[in-house]
RNA sequence: GCGAAAAUAGCUCAGUUGGUAGAGCAUAACCUUGCCAAGGUUAGGGUCGCGGGUUCGAGUCCCGUUUUUCGCUCCA
């Protein structure tokens, strides 16, 4: 079967399923965003806990925070998110390249600022050392009139900057007959200021409200808390500052599904370290987070790391943990030592001091950063990718079921009477009273019992417990297995440690080898 | 953003040169059976993505738009 038929069945058992429903579905849609179902919304829920647990719980140094959305806007100009994404951008329609409008307005303005330059040097020569510079510019006609439609262009170039006026960019650079460098014409788009940040006021419009953005990244949020988090918690470094929550980006081409959305979470650990000692803590949560991934038992060649060769201005050491989707292998989590950038830039717009003092070594310092940064839709996708399963039985018919590691299965069993009649429905009652304070139990008494078997088989349960006539005399249970369909006699008392021992996400947490 | 393709029931899809909206599966009710989806009877569910146009008449033809998928591009 094709890769991409086996997308488009994985999107589609998300929405047959209640997994993933795309948002606001009855007015279309909104483009790449959407929501979680009943059963997506489980699945999610254990995933995020399965994340937070490994890193609160396994580690000592690391405590969580829940920092908001809504940041001082001055975070995001000491993050470099303001500059480097409010970029006026223009392309033209015959080489479908893309061009900074500003760039090709300052590379005019330099043109004929070298124009000048070369008439100025080409007539100090002739002159020799009679060559009065200042007064060849003030009186030669051509440099004048070139001096003039530079300054004009120049004029109004800054005047359209300082009031984000795009109509204007445009218009000069129509006026000033700017070529494409490839396609040498002149035929241009509109100008369009792609910001990847969400943009909202707060406070009254009527007083002039203050543009605040809605975080593309909850990293920051940590960053800022770094000290309040180290002095309150007496932390000592190495540690780590956990948090995941929602990030939003307004994406050019948001695509592939749950994949790259405009609305996300994101699940961060910012870890904080000697200077010169992180390029050792690199390697350790390296391989920590893919030991992590690993310990779900999706396959080990599922995952590979992809080294950055080129690496972000901050960082000195960056690796992403990618997982091979439907649509080939694309990263999920990020590794990255992000050096002192961070909180260097906090303490230069802040003005206030963001250093450890370290009672070892007696000083105190900026610390280096390692962060671990994993989407947790994307995690979603790849679990989802790894579970989907068409499998035909040994009758001959098939059955879709989805895989999933039974800690992160929404349903945990699925109770069901043999028939619904002759008591057993009853008794299935009371077993469901029994356990549903430990698992998220389903009850169904619709249908033959194998269609029933199909339907958990579809959202991912892992175990089904039947009740037959015997069971009213002897108290004991069918377990079917969801993997292996195979099935297995228990008495009702032990069903809870059985279930247990399967299904809890304290057995997933000891696969990690911290 | 550019190009291509698609959009009809919860899902997968049919729908003839333009002439009353269909199937399978799924869902719900009742009966029957009872350990791996396929028994019977019945029911609900669609202004054919949305908005215009052509036409006596549009799911079907034309234009626009939205959403999705794919390829570029961009971003990381």
């Amino acid at each position: 079967m094709a890769q991409d038929d086996v997308f488009k069945k994985i999107i589609s058992h998300c929405k047959e399923y209640g997994f993933v429903f795309p948002s606001s579905e009855v007015y279309d849609g909104l483009g790449a965003v959407y929501d979680y179902g009943q059963y997506g919304v489980e699945l999610k829920n254990n995933i995020r806990k399965y994340w937070w647990d490994s890193m609160t719980l396994l580690n000592d140094n690391v405590v969580g925070i829940d920092s908001a959305i809504f940041m001082h806007p001055t975070v995001w100009k000491a993050s470099g998110h303001v500059d480097a994404f409010n970029d006026p951008l223009i392309d033209n329609k015959d080489s479908k390249k893309r061009y900074r409008a500003d760039v090709l307005v300052e590379d005019y303005l330099a043109k004929i600022d070298e124009k000048i330059n070369k008439e100025v040097e080409k007539a100090a020569k002739r002159f020799g050392a009679a060559f009065d510079e200042a007064q060849f510019r003030s009186t030669n006609a051509r440099t004048l009139e070139q001096q003039a439609r530079r300054d004009a262009v120049h004029t109004r170039f800054a005047k359209a900057l300082n009031d984000a006026d795009l109509e204007e960019l445009r218009q000069i650079i129509l006026d000033a007959e700017i070529v494409c460098p490839i396609s040498g014409t002149r035929n241009w788009t509109e100008v369009r200021q792609f910001n990847l940040m969400f943009a909202t006021e707060m406070g009254s419009t009527a007083d002039g409200a203050m543009r605040v953005y809605l975080r593309p990244e909850t990293a920051q949020g940590i960053f800022v808390n770094f000290l309040n988090v180290q002095k309150t918690g007496r932390m000592k470094i190495p540690f780590g500052i956990a948090q995941t929550g929602k990030a939003f980006r307004n994406e050019i081409v948001a695509r592939q599904f749950i994949f790259r959305m405009r609305e996300f979470e994101q699940m961060e650990m910012q870890y904080f370290v000697r200077p010169g000692e992180e390029m050792e803590w690199f390697n350790k949560w390296k391989a920590a987070r893919l030991a992590w991934h690993q310990a779900l038992g999706l396959g080990d060649a599922k995952y590979r790391y992809h080294d950055h060769d080129k690496l972000a201005h901050y960082a000195n050491a960056a690796t992403d943990i990618e997982y091979e989707m439907p649509f080939g292998f694309k990263e999920v989590e990020g590794i990255h030592s992000r050096t002192d950038f961070d909180l260097g830039q906090h303490e230069k717009y802040s003005g206030k001091k963001m250093q450890y003092f370290d009672p070892e070594l007696g000083e105190s310092y900026t610390p280096y950063v390692i962060e671990t940064s994993i989407g947790l839709d994307r995690m979603f996708l790849s679990i989802i990718s790894g579970s989907y399963a068409e499998e035909t039985l040994a009758n001959g018919e098939s059955r879709v079921v989805l895989k999933l590691p039974p800690a992160l299965a929404p349903v945990k069993l699925a109770v069901l009477p043999l028939v619904k009649k002759d008591g057993l429905p009853e008794k299935a009652g009371e077993i469901v009273r029994m356990l549903r304070f430990d698992f998220r139990c389903q009850y169904d008494e619709k249908d033959s019992i194998g269609k029933r078997y199909r339907r958990q088989d579809a959202i991912g349960t892992p175990y089904c417990i039947t009740i037959d006539h015997d069971t009213l005399s002897d108290d004991r249970v069918t377990i079917r297995f969801r993997d292996t369909m195979e099935q297995e006699r228990a008495p009702i008392s032990m069903l809870n440690d059985i279930i247990a021992e399967k299904v809890s996400m304290k057995n997933l947490l000891k696969k990690i080898n911290y």
